[in-house]
DNA sequence: ACCTGAACACCGTTCAAGT
DNA sequence: ACCTGAACACCGTTCAAGT
């Protein structure tokens, strides 16, 4: 896992392979076959990995005061732990991550919400909404050779390269749409999510 | 373009391929390459071939009365064309689609949100948080051979046999998690994030 | 008991050679 | 001008044969 998650790491998902791993680890591919089914679970053991990096980096940190500070915690320490993988976020579209340390992650951020209060099934629903979130924030950032800024500067003048008259909106918020740094729009389309959530809570959390 | 969308369609996304859209065609992959650059062209026309049916079936629908019907109206839509062709879906997690009908998509949905008052910058922040949602949401749907409610079950099984002593949160919370309906699940999660906006619109919009 | 070369059935992409 | 067979350099997976 550890030689897979480098290789990734340091060329990209589309050169990671049963071969190039297998060149890597001086052996060859049928041995790996011989400790994963296949490919598929060996990507389930790589994710559960990172996510074995978000449970570490969380230990000895005080407990948060609020559930916001709580839920934001928890979804930061997510992104920042893909932001140091990038290669990595191509392997979290495809399904529910439920390896030990996915299990320990999404436990350890229910039971927070939980401990504050909430209903069980806002709880859950609150859990999903935020973990569908953050999964489409940094699912389209993996794009081969996108290294972040300089793809949204070239989306900027792509939209401000549009007819006006046919497409008035994106051209007036061309800038909005892609000039907010990347941390910041994360934390501004999660505040929307945290304060939703806030609603429900407040109406009972039915 | 059609040939592609039915054969992912009727085989999905790993059976889809150069060599058997060529065959389906009743001609040789190097012909496809007269008409596009690669696959990677290939696959940005067909997720803009189904951008373009979100964009048909809206036409002749009634003016929204509130932004948040117009904000609900323009989400569901798309889910539902994904729900016709869920194979698709594993086509959306890679890049911001800025084919003509993804750019008509996106204009008209920040459109409507300054029509009802939105500043730019909330209009925007809140068209790539919902955006970024609703990937999330779908994306994980996509795994091969995943039929949606056998896997939900699968899941629920999964969540209960676990130790409740180990993940106590997660057992309590196994049906919140699972049993709920997937359409009923998208709605919600998508309240929350309205009622966000709602709340960043009441405060001024900045 | 453990490992592996070689094979099988595939890929995306290119290009010299045909019509 | 348009099309294509065949090739190139890859895949994931399997298994008979070796140590």
């Amino acid at each position: 896992m550890a030689a897979a998650c480098e290789l990734i790491d340091q060329t990209g998902t589309d050169a990671f392979s049963m071969r190039t791993l297998a060149r890597r680890l001086e052996t060859s591919t049928a041995t790996i076959y011989r400790h994963v089914t296949g490919m598929e679970e060996l990507r389930i053991l790589v994710v559960d990995r990172l996510l074995g990096e978000v449970l570490a980096s969380a230990a000895g940190r005080p407990p948060p005061g609020t559930w916001q500070e709580a839920a934001r915690t928890e979804l930061l320490l997510f992104h920042d732990a893909l932001s140091r993988h990038p290669n990595l976020l191509g392997l979290f579209a495809s399904e529910v991550p439920i390896g030990p340390n996915g299990l320990a992650v999404r436990e350890r951020t229910i039971t927070r919400l939980l401990e504050f209060g909430f209903p069980v099934s806002l709880a859950a629903r609150a859990y999903t909404t935020l973990a569908h979130y953050v999964i489409g924030f940094l699912a389209p950032q993996h794009a081969p050779d996108a290294p972040g800024p300089r793809q949204a500067a070239a989306l900027r003048r792509y939209y401000l390269a549009l007819d006006p008259a046919e497409y008035p909106s994106t051209v007036a918020a061309a800038d909005a749409l892609t000039t907010v740094s990347h941390d910041d729009e994360f934390l501004e389309g999660l505040q929307f999510i945290l304060d939703g959530i806030d609603t429900a809570l407040a109406r009972g959390g039915d």
